[in-house]
DNA sequence: TGTTCATACCTATAACCAATAGGTATGAAA
DNA sequence: TTTCATACCTATTGGTTATAGGTATGAACA
């Protein structure tokens, strides 16, 4: 059984996500999933099994905060970000900077800097 | 034993730097990890146990072919990229592009896009 | 002489997390 | 009554970075 796990870049992205979308207003877990696929232009398809466990996850280190509710008969789980899960996101948006910005460094590089040997 | 590891944005990137340094010019595996401190302004510091199994991973999977020279009366193993090499350099970058715009579009969007339920 | 340092290579291990592949249940629509 | 979208869930795994070691040489310096 072939699974393709890893997927590169990706590390840290469904959590930058979710904490990004969450920030500007409450969600429910189904909801993220689809805001994802249609925001992104298809770029990023994150499937439930990887939002949902990241949603407790996230939760249980009290970057979230649930809330149950019920809309059209329905249950529903709200998530919003708590004050920790704000500074949760400024570190990761800040450590998407501090990367985006390295690794464009190099690969926009032309010329050898740095020659020894 | 506290182990940090998976450190966020980073998986595929030693790979899509040293592929990117070894595009311009050959280089041996001491000399990458050097260069990649310097040039990224110190925003990577991979380590020689980062960057030495992954030049053997990438010679195994036929993307470097290795030569080995002696310099100064010391041993190096110098590495440069094959065609195939090639091949994946171009695919890499394209991933990165396609994360780094699919991820700046959601954290650039202040309003909601998407809104049902 | 010997001691330190940069050079230059190497491996074993672990922790983490995205991705896959399932699953349950409801309401609406056909 | 059957299908589909909605809405939630968990178990497993695979791949990769990071850590923490290791060996050996040449040069520099006291």
């Amino acid at each position: 059984m072939v699974k393709k796990t890893n997927a590169v870049f990706m590390t840290g992205v469904p959590e930058l996500l979710v904490l990004r979308l969450l920030s500007r207003q409450e969600m429910y877990g189904y909801e993220i999933v689809k805001n994802i696929k249609l925001m992104s232009d298809e770029a990023f398809n994150l499937a439930e099994g990887v939002i949902y466990p990241l949603l407790h996850s996230l939760e249980s280190r009290s970057y979230l905060k649930a809330k149950e509710k019920v809309v059209g008969g329905r249950n529903r789980v709200y998530y919003s970000l708590t004050k920790q899960g704000q500074k949760r996101l400024n570190h990761l948006g800040a450590e998407w900077q501090r990367v985006k910005t390295g690794l464009d460094t190099i690969l926009l590089t032309n010329f050898v800097e740095v020659n020894h040997g």
